[in-house]
DNA sequence: TCGAGGTTTTGAGTTACATCAACATTCGGT
DNA sequence: ACCGAATGTTGATGTAACTCAAAACCTCGA
């Protein structure tokens, strides 16, 4: 066993409990090493896949950043999610057998490739990963619920609050500050995601600022009262 | 087997197609008619489910119409979706075993209640219905992929252009008509659903009567062109 | 049949966000 | 290290959608 193959694993993978099940026997821990047949390096700027591609596998981010977006025909871009490390892609192209969306890396990337097929058999037998995907699946849809709720029902100050608390939860469960993060992405692409223009973006960052919630410094965010921003999100109006 | 019995099976239920994967052999047909442990009736008005409720089962709509909603703590409601006979509802709950939105019945209904876990052990077994349960959920993330842009992308006008669209697309694939359609939803549980107030749907309804695409007489609306509302969609500002 | 409550429409005025524009800053390639 | 292109900020102005208000209309139970 080479030190090339040690570090393929699951098993040895420290990001093993963010994308696959916990409770794995460790006969089943072994069967599900088997399910990354490769691991793909996409860097930055580049395309994990495209609307329109055929999908043929799920991805495990192992280290970077990705946005998913969809496009109208004139050319319309939405922002549909942003992914991280131990964060699963490509369920949208599961049911036509073609993405429908792209997934573009904001920095250079590294993803583990399983290929579905070969989940789909190895589910039939641990129904521990069978569990799994039905909830990565679920999980995506409230998700996509929460981003619902945010572009048709709140304002732009609310949704930018929304959008950095969710970013700090996130990095936090992956070991990093709850109050200091870097942005992976740039303002026109938050603004794509909140509904929202840059200038909208750029003014709400400044007003946030203005009343000492936040310190910004380029890409570098710091919360300063998460509290406020808590706030912000669940108070309406005013 | 009385004629209740022969009523409750998937095999001779002319919703199949709609809810149940189409390549089925017949051993597999029987085992799925297992599926479907009771029927359920929901007057309209009452809830399939509610938030914070415990999730056990997925619901084939049989008859009626729903919608599902979020809501905020300070009360803001969310429309996330309306579904019509042949659709499944409930895959919100399977990632926290609770139910993270409300089904509410908006005209008398009755649904197919199946149990996920006998869902899970019969996937496990029947391969088209292990991929069906993946197709089903990989199509609601691209269906809130599409409300996503909407809401974040589309002008008022764009938006409701959309979802008559979605709405006759959907009720032909049923056998109804593609121009005529009856809404089951009130104006104000539109305006959720599209981000947009009461005043503006009404305000667009009217704009596209006043244009001669659409005939309007309370909740019966006539399409009288509709390659406009098509255009519309995809037809930017202008 | 009536009337009370809910729903929808329309008008007038307001506002949050978009647009347009100018400038500042950062990034990336040579 | 430099320079052009990309990105971000801020101000002035515009507008689509919101809010408030009133009236029309429908529903349904007594």
């Amino acid at each position: 066993m080479n030190p090339q193959s040690i570090k393929v694993a699951c098993s040895n993978c420290n990001l093993r409990e963010l994308c696959m099940p916990v409770d794995l026997s460790a006969e089943d821990l072994a069967r599900i090493d088997a399910l990354v047949g490769t691991r793909k390096k996409i860097p930055k700027g580049e395309s994990l896949y495209l609307n329109g591609s055929p999908f043929h596998a799920l991805f495990a981010i192992r280290t970077g950043f990705f946005k998913t977006s969809v496009t109208l025909e004139d050319g319309r871009e939405q922002v549909t999610g942003f992914q991280m490390a131990g964060e699963i892609m490509g369920l949208d192209g599961i049911v036509s057998d073609r993405h429908t969306c792209d997934a573009l890396a904001l920095e250079n990337a590294e993803v583990c490739v399983m290929p579905f097929e070969k989940m789909e058999a190895l589910s039939r037998e641990v129904n521990a990963l069978q569990h799994h995907v039905h909830k990565i699946m679920s999980r995506e849809i409230v998700r996509e619920h929460g981003v619902m709720m945010m572009l048709g029902s709140m304002r732009a100050e609310e949704r930018l609050a929304a959008f950095l608390l969710n970013l700090t939860t996130r990095l936090h469960a992956r070991g990093f500050s709850r109050s200091e993060l870097v942005l992976r992405m740039t303002r026109e692409e938050i603004g794509s995601y909140l509904g929202l223009k840059i200038e909208t973006v750029s003014r709400t960052f400044s007003k946030l600022v203005d009343d000492g919630i936040l310190e910004v410094k380029q890409k570098n965010l710091r919360i300063l009262k998460p509290d406020a921003l808590r706030e912000i999100v669940n108070a309406p109006a005013c």
